[in-house]
DNA sequence: CATATTCTTGACTGATCGGTCAAGAACAGC
DNA sequence: GCTGTTCTTGACCGATCAGTCAAGAATATG
């Protein structure tokens, strides 16, 4: 009944995505973002709404693809240490990321200023929590866990204790990707790394 | 023989280190800086360059006041885990910080654009790394380290696993601040301290 | 084919960006 | 008090900022 659109919104949504993820809410431009999608502003700013309302949009993109994808390597079957050495190893594999983690990055220079954004970063954290709680509860070779199923966490002896050392390896983790987006050489990413792994049976 | 200024440079500088430390590089405007010191534009070009020279400018000054003074915190009587405690107390103390910490923050913005600025950022972890270090050598009762004196680290043995460590506490700092800047509830961030002093004899 | 509806486009806005500069103000040495 | 030097100030620059809008292009339906 209308003239159809000539762009595919979830690509364009990816281009912003990268966008701010590797330049920052402040350091995009509204034209840097013309030219990461090919779009003319007119169609952005109709497609998504103005800047603030595109960075959320590439907040929840970012959550719903990399967020996810890091929970479902957690959830992947392993030992526990095996399940987390695979989240840590991504860091360090991808060498020095000029984009770093989305989280971090919107945490830092963001989530003081907007609420909305402070909101969807808690909800990605607490997703990624969970899932390091439920990577140390794994067994071994219980391959993997049921989807959906809120087994672990605090149900088992022992559940305060396994949500405090999930958290600490969430912080060591976000420190790591802070510390490779600073360049820090490979040696101390490594001992990062290692560290946690050795406080995982 | 000339005008004299009419300005402290030491208080302005700290004026410009507040403001970058709370808004970022992109966040900053000469605006926000020229309300932020009382100065015109004009003088604040005079005494310090360009806005990326001031920015550089207060990340020397952030690793001298700040970095300074959290390395002799470390430095500070204690046990090594007293020692340590100190230093990530004084996060969960300063509440919801916005401004979190300048090192984290201008790793995250700037260091993947700035090659002098992510000098600096290694120049002051490197110092974190190496108060930290020294601080899990310290005798419980020993008093203060000697200044200057290179003991701990490498000397006595098991120095490789002693800098695994201190890397490792050094991430979970940085991943702290960065959690206590997204705004997470302060029973994350008294876990990932909890988790820390755990692994410290 | 006509029409209604939606999408695309590029020109446009006022504001703000980082940065410069000339003119005047304030002092030190003579 | 004069002169030379430095500092301060506010006006000014072109560029870019986020955001708007009207007019034209493209289609689905009747």
């Amino acid at each position: 009944m209308a003239r159809p659109r000539e762009f595919e919104p979830a690509e364009a949504l990816d281009a912003i995505t990268e966008t701010f993820w590797s330049r920052g809410f402040d350091g995009t431009s509204l034209q840097d973002l013309v030219e990461a999608t090919g779009l003319k502003k007119g169609s952005l700013y109709a497609a998504f709404g103005d800047k603030r309302a595109m960075y959320h949009a590439a907040l929840r993109n970012y959550d719903s693809q990399e967020i996810t994808k890091a929970v479902e390597s957690l959830r992947r079957p392993g030992s526990p240490k095996e399940r987390i050495a695979r989240l840590f190893d991504a860091v360090l594999a991808a060498g020095p990321s000029a984009k770093g983690c989305l989280i971090c990055n919107a945490s830092i220079d963001q989530a003081p200023l907007d609420r909305a954004a402070r909101e969807m970063l808690a909800v990605s954290i607490a997703r990624m929590e969970n899932a390091v709680v439920q990577a140390l509860g794994a067994q071994a070779l219980g391959g993997q866990t049921l989807r959906g199923q809120t087994l672990g966490g605090q149900a088992l002896g022992g559940g305060a204790e396994r949500l405090r050392q999930a958290r600490g390896i969430l912080a060591s983790y976000f420190g790591l990707r802070v510390l490779a987006k600073s360049g820090a050489e490979e040696g101390l990413l490594r001992a990062v790394r290692d560290e946690v792994l050795a406080g995982i049976p």
